[in-house]
DNA sequence: CGATTGACGTTAA
DNA sequence: TTTAACGCCAATC
């Protein structure tokens, strides 16, 4: 019986879920993950799950805020590496550190659209 | 149990 | 335009 667990034990699982299916060569943001969770209004929450994720099988660094800034690089250890992986998978950056959206931004309600 | 923080986002001044 | 504060939810201290 057990009742299905709270949801809320499922926030972390569904943010790990989330940003694990992110493909490569594609970057997802607080926001969108946070929506398709359904507590789009703690956008803050995604982030803070996130920094727990690091070093277990979800791709963090395929996650940044709307601006596409790599906001939790420092997360990773070298302040660099964040940068490094996404650009190793193909993601290209414009001026600022910051990923190009308009091409790697994964689109979770999208993502029946094949390219 | 209470207070603070946290990889954001949005609106206000 | 730029800067500041607020709001949200959960985790951590």
């Amino acid at each position: 019986m057990q009742k299905e667990k709270k949801a809320k034990d499922n926030f972390y699982a569904k943010v790990y879920a989330l940003v694990r299916k992110i493909p490569e060569g594609k970057v997802s943001t607080y926001g969108a993950i946070a929506e398709k969770i359904g507590t789009k209004l703690s956008a803050r929450m995604v982030g803070y799950a996130l920094s727990q994720c690091v070093g277990t099988d979800v791709p963090a660094h395929r996650v940044v805020n709307r601006f596409g800034a790599l906001t939790g690089k420092h997360h990773f250890g070298p302040p660099d590496l964040m940068k490094r992986l996404l650009q190793d998978e193909g993601i290209t950056f414009n001026a600022d550190e910051t990923v190009k959206m308009e091409r790697h931004f994964y689109d979770f309600k999208r993502q029946r659209r094949r390219r």
